[in-house]
DNA sequence: GGTAAGCCTGTACCCGGGTACCGGATGCAA
DNA sequence: TTGCATCCGGTACCCGGGTACAGGCTTACC
């Protein structure tokens, strides 16, 4: 069996600094690896898996705890005929992040308008409250937060 | 013509907190509104559109530069037929969107598997380096930031 | 066995995005 | 014109997500 990667060798592989695997395990992200005899992190190659899945859910707007949360729906051994929790929570999430493309292509389409009258069109409405408006269509009034 | 909304009517209107629409002032996202004769603030109607706008942005991972950068291209006149650096930040803008729409359904279409196999499928992996593996598909190797 | 590169723990700091609090001025209605 | 809610500017603070640094131990290679 391979020692398996070294602190810094999974940091630069991931793109991420050395400091910041240490404070993914003392978040809970990361597994707290095996070590060398002499105390030095030995991690696996799914290691590298786990830290680009994190990477990619944080650019969309997960928080860490969020990304603890559907790395643990993906990973956890989920009991056989899992305890419905879980299932629940990956529900609710499925449909958080169904909410988050549907916004996110009403902003694509606007912008995709706005690209292609070349802003003249827009233009016409410019005066005055027009503008905000191709935005306004993912505009749910929600009291966020 | 009537006064427009004041700081307070417009914060609780657009459930945020008073002192955030002075962020958002200081910060540029929200233009300085009219004052009244003692110096408080009114606003048109049109804010609390724009503020809807900003928090649905913020909710999709853009930081309020990037917010800020969004509406201005949805809100600025750009000048009839556009200095195209405009037109190229709403382009480069699109495409990231776009990107952040395809990793979104990538992570979708893993949950959804993993919801209705049930997690019994998947436990079938289970045993080691499988799970993170659905989420795994939106890794790109970047090495983000 | 010497030595440079790499890693260890711990603590302190930074940035983005707000939020709270202060003492004082304003708005508005009775 | 008095009284209370609201707002003002300014400054200080909080939280999430890292990042840096210090001082010391390990590893790896000659």
């Amino acid at each position: 069996m391979n020692p398996g990667l070294r602190s810094g060798e999974l940091a630069e592989a991931a793109g991420v600094n050395l400091q910041t695997l240490r404070y993914y395990e003392r978040r809970g992200l990361l597994a707290e690896p095996r070590r060398s005899p002499g105390g030095h992190r030995l991690y696996p190659a799914e290691a590298l898996t786990l830290l680009r899945v994190i990477k990619t859910a944080q650019r969309l707007g997960f928080t860490l705890d969020e990304v603890a949360e559907l790395v643990d729906l993906g990973t956890h051994r989920h009991g056989r005929r899992a305890d419905t929790s879980l299932q629940r929570r990956a529900a609710t999430k499925l449909t958080e992040i169904e909410t988050k493309i549907a916004d996110l292509q009403a902003i694509a389409s606007s912008l995709r308008a706005a690209l292609d009258a070349g802003c003249d069109d827009l233009a016409t409405c410019a005066t005055s409250a027009c503008c905000p408006i191709p935005l306004a269509a993912l505009d749910r009034g929600e009291p966020t937060r």
